[in-house]
DNA sequence: TTCCTTTTTGAATGTTCGTTCAAGATACTC
DNA sequence: GAGTATCTTGAACGAACATTCAAAAAGGAA
């Protein structure tokens, strides 16, 4: 017996990166050695091929940002700070115009769109979590009073999800910190009001 | 002398619509032959290169969609009117899951972002004038006090362009017709608000 | 019709890609 | 400490890629 010497949840995240920075088929194995630090051998040992590095990488990234949604919604009391302050985050990742702190979910979701059904199909699952998880923060803050109770908890969710793809989108282009932040605190207000 | 035999706006429509749908990367000189009806050779002669092709089909996608944008501003009088129907049609578009109905410049925006500044900065003009476009509406709808004149149409643009790359991300994973309606309908009082 | 120029054609090119594999290295088991 | 199962290594593989090019075809000028 031998255990793989390699620290599987760093190569994940390294190749996350890569991914999120050149598109999937646009980073090449060469790329995927040198930012893992694995040879092809050991990738196709451990992940089967470069699509299965993929999905992998995608589950690592799902845990990971499950793990950060849970930090960001047990600091306040208040839900709606919360919410907020996550939205903040996403204009501070959208600012550094780092690509590695872009959404894998959406990259590879506007690449391999049409052409592999098994990894839309996960990532679809992963973003409906997520939808799911703003929706069950949205149905809190109607009991703590924050929001309107008339309000759709699920709209409200889809809303403010579609919001932040559009200020992800949007800062590609104009990634200036000033008018995304007003954006972001345009968006909010619509949604609390 | 000898004029080129193939229609020029066809051939970079075709170009278009391919690589909306596999994205620049994924689509081969196989496929762009097999759309095109070009061979290889033609295409090298008249675009120098997949590059070349890729930047005159953005250019005809330009020229295309700053038609469509003044055919859908001079059907009414109503500024406002107009901005529904276009933000309608975005929805129609998004519920049609045709991949050659989205977006060529946030799709190559995606995925040529940090690897081809040239596109990047096309890209980037060609939705900085969209923006521009949609400012002088929202100014345009002001004096037709449809609008409260103390808002600051920049930002309405801004926002408004928000919600539609937002919309056409969010629809990839939930094309449903009345939710993607809903939402579009809040933008929209959103933004008038 | 003849000639010249340009386009069209599609096979060939060199490169890069994802993937494989056999040899070597290494840690665990007994 | 020997044996063995597993991982690591990196060269080699065929396939697919963007690109080139020389020959063939065809329009325009004379």
């Amino acid at each position: 017996m031998r255990n793989a010497e390699f620290d599987r949840e760093k190569v994940l995240r390294s190749a996350m990166n890569a991914f999120m920075n050149k598109g999937f088929a646009n980073t090449s194995m060469q790329d995927l050695k040198k930012v893992t630090g694995l040879h092809p051998g050991s990738i196709y040992c451990a992940f089967e091929n470069k699509r299965g590095l993929l999905l992998a990488a995608l589950e690592q990234y799902r845990l990971d940002r499950t793990t950060e949604f849970e930090q960001f919604f047990s600091v306040s009391q208040q839900t709606t700070d919360n919410l907020k302050s996550y939205l903040d985050n996403v204009v501070v990742e959208c600012i550094s115009c780092d690509n590695t702190q872009a959404c894998l979910l959406t990259k590879a979701l506007n690449e391999t769109a049409e052409q592999d059904f098994e990894v839309q199909q996960i990532i679809s699952n992963n973003l409906s979590m997520l939808q799911q998880a703003f929706t069950e923060k949205f149905e809190q803050a109607k009991k703590e009073k924050s929001i309107c109770v008339e309000k759709d908890s699920e709209h409200l969710a889809r809303y403010f999800l579609m919001g932040i793809y559009g200020l992800r989108t949007f800062a590609q282009t104009h990634p200036e910190p000033e008018i995304l932040k007003q954006l972001a605190e345009q968006l909010y207000q619509d949604v609390l009001r």
